[in-house]
DNA sequence: GTGAAAGCGCTAACAG
DNA sequence: CTGTTAGCGCTTTCAC
C-alpha cells in the first residue's frame, strides 16, 4: 500500500494532521473538510495504516485468546468454542479484534515469556502455568484466566462451579432412586477433575452408598473411549443403573454403548452429562446435563480484560459462574 | 512497556542494531554477544515490540479469517469450524497468526473497504461481494475466497464439488432402490444451494422419476426447522422413502422427526446428509453423508494466501476439492 | 478548525 | 560480526 496520508494531504490540500483527524476523530474536523478528505482518500484508494496507527497510539485494539496447547483444537472443542464465540462477540462490541493462538506463541527463542504479537491483553484459556502469568503481568500485559484459577495478586479468574454441578447431577440421579451410579470421568486438568469427582463421592456418601471402584473410571474424553468404557461397565453382573459422565462427549459415547447393547435410556440406564454443549440436544433421546454458562464466562472474561486494558490493573478475584441442571430425556 | 531496545543496548554495551539482531536473527550474532544481550533483556524484562517491528518491516505475519456476517457464528458452525481449525494449523506452521473477524470490520465509517487491522492477507469465507474483493485487491491486499467463487482476475477461490456431492448422495439412494426421494434444502448462498439442488433434480431425471414438489422443501438450516419440515412430509399419504438433506444439521433434525414418529431408520426412511460434520457420527444410527474435505479446504486456502503474501499475486483459479460419500447407518 | 514538527520502537542498508 | 543512520506512517501536542 504505497499511498500514505501524505498523498491524501497533498491531493486535498490539507495537512497530514487534518487528514489523520478526518479518519480518527471525524467530529474534530469541519463537514466540508471531511468530505474533501474522504473524496481524496477514495480517489487514491487510501486506507489508514493500522500498524502505524497502533505504533503511535501504543494501542492495537486487539486481544489474544490463548489456549493451552494440549487443549487444541480450540475451535472444535464443544466446551471452548461457545466460550470463544462469546469472547468474540464481546470484543467486537467494544471495538476489539481477536487473535487466536496457543501458548507456544507466548515464548521467545530465548525462553522469555512475551506476547510476540500485537495485542493489548490476553485471555488464557484452560491450563496455564504460573510463571507465564507472572511474566506477562510484569510486562504490564493485562491477563484474565478462563476456566482455571491461580492464586496471584491482581489476577482475575473466570471459572464455574464444577463441584456444585457434579452435586446437582448426582442428587438428581439419587432422587430418581438410583443407587448404583457409575462415574465416567474425563482426564481433565486436576482443577476440574477433582471438583467433579468430589461431587460424585460426596453425594454417594450423602445417600449412604459406598463407592464401588469398578464403577469409577477415568478416560480420555472421546466418544470412542466412552463407548469402550461403558460397554465394559454394562457387562458387569451388577451393572449400574445410572451413569454420571463428566462431559457431554463422554455421555454421548455412553449413550451409544447403551443403545448398541439393546438397552433403553433412561429405563435401563439413566445418563447425565456435563457442559450442556450443543451436542446434548443433537442426540436422541436428548441428554440431561449440567449447564455451564459459557456465554457468561466468555463475556465476563472479555469485559474484565477490556476493563483492565482501559482502566488499569484488576483486583484479585475469582468469578465463578453458576451451573444448573437441564433435565432432558436421558434420566 | 517502557523498556525499549535502547535500554537493553545501553545495559549490555552493544548497539540497538545488535540487540535487534539478537532477537530477529540470532544466527547473525556471536554466541557471546547473544548471551549478553539476552541476559540484559531478561534483567530489564525487555520484550521486542511487535508493532514497531511490523511497522518497519511492512509485515505483520498475521492473516485475517473474515466471515460473512450472516454466517456468524463461525466458530460454532459445524461446517466452518473445522475449516477454520485447519487454516489455523496451517498458518501456525508457516509462522502466521490468525485474526478472526466479520465482514463488518472491512469497512470504514466513510464506506471505503479496507482492512482496519494489522494483517498481511485475508481469507474471505462464505459469501462476499465483488466490490469488496476488488477494493482489497486494489490495495494490494492478498485475498483468497473460501467456499465461494467469484469471477475476478488474480482471484484464487477454494470451493468443493457441491454438484458432484449431491449426485453421489442421490445415486446412492437410487441404487438402494429409492424412487420417492424428498429434498430438504438449507437456504444457503445461491452458489451452494443451486449446485446441490441441481444434483437432486438431475439424478431424479436419470432414474426417470418426476419431481414431486411436495417433497422439495427449502428451509433455514436448523434442527428445529428440519424437524418441522420432515414431520410434515411424513404426514403425506404417499410419504417419501428417503430424504436427501443438504447438510448434516438438517439431516439430524430429519432423523429426530422420523424417530419421534416411531419409524425406523433406514428401514422406513433412509436419510443422507451433506458435509460430514462431526455431528454425523454423534447421532445414532450414524449418518450417511457427503464428505467435504474441510481440512484440505482450510489448508489450501491458507497455503495459497501465504504464497501470495510471500511471492506475489496469484493466477486466477478455482480450486475444487473432491467429495465422497460416507455410507454409515442411515441408508 | 487547521498546520508544523516531533517522535513512537524498531529494522535494514551500508560501512567498517 | 557490529555500529551508524535514516526512516516506516501515523498521531499529537502546541501554536495559530
Amino acid at each position: 500500500m504505497a499511498v500514505t496520508i501524505l498523498d491524501v494531504a497533498k491531493l486535498c490540500g490539507y495537512s497530514k494532521a487534518t487528514v489523520s483527524r478526518a479518519f480518527a476523530c471525524p467530529e474534530q474536523v469541519s463537514d466540508k473538510t471531511r468530505e474533501k478528505v474522504y473524496a481524496a482518500a477514495r480517489a487514491l484508494n487510501y486506507t489508514p495504516d493500522a500498524i502505524a496507527r497502533a505504533m503511535v497510539r501504543g494501542r492495537t485494539d486487539n486481544i489474544g485468546f490463548v489456549i493451552y496447547e494440549k487443549q487444541y483444537p480450540v475451535v472444535l472443542n464443544p466446551f471452548y468454542s461457545p466460550i470463544f464465540e462469546s469472547v468474540l462477540q464481546t470484543c467486537a462490541q467494544h471495538g476489539y479484534s481477536l487473535f487466536i493462538s496457543s501458548d507456544r506463541d507466548l515464548h521467545l527463542p530465548n525462553g522469555q515469556t512475551c506476547v510476540k504479537k500485537q495485542m493489548d491483553g490476553v485471555i488464557l484459556a484452560g491450563h496455564s502455568d504460573m510463571q507465564t502469568v507472572l511474566d506477562l503481568q510484569q510486562q504490564n500485559m493485562p491477563v484474565v484466566l478462563l476456566n482455571n484459577a491461580l492464586d496471584l495478586d491482581h489476577l482475575l479468574c473466570v471459572t464455574t462451579d464444577q463441584y456444585g454441578g457434579a452435586v446437582l447431577a448426582m442428587r438428581h440421579l439419587a432422587e430418581r432412586g438410583h443407587r448404583r451410579i457409575g462415574l465416567i470421568a474425563g482426564n481433565f486438568s486436576p482443577h476440574v477433575y477433582m471438583a467433579r469427582y468430589n461431587g460424585y463421592c460426596d453425594v454417594l456418601r450423602e445417600i449412604g452408598q459406598p463407592i464401588d471402584f469398578r464403577l469409577v473410571q477415568s478416560i480420555e474424553p472421546t466418544v470412542e473411549a466412552a463407548i469402550a468404557c461403558t460397554s465394559l461397565m454394562l457387562s458387569l453382573s451388577d451393572r449400574p443403573t445410572a451413569l454420571f459422565c463428566t462431559n457431554d462427549t463422554i455421555a454421548i459415547g455412553a449413550m451409544k454403548a447403551v443403545l448398541r447393547a439393546g438397552l433403553c435410556i433412561p429405563e435401563d440406564i439413566a445418563i447425565v452429562g456435563f457442559d450442556d454443549s450443543e451436542n446434548s440436544r443433537l442426540v436422541e433421546p436428548e441428554l440431561t446435563t449440567v449447564h455451564i454458562d459459557k456465554v457468561a464466562m466468555g463475556r465476563i472474561a472479555a469485559e474484565r480484560l477490556i476493563a483492565q486494558i482501559e482502566q488499569g490493573p484488576a483486583e484479585k478475584q475469582v468469578i465463578q459462574t453458576d451451573v444448573r441442571l437441564i433435565v432432558r430425556q436421558t434420566t
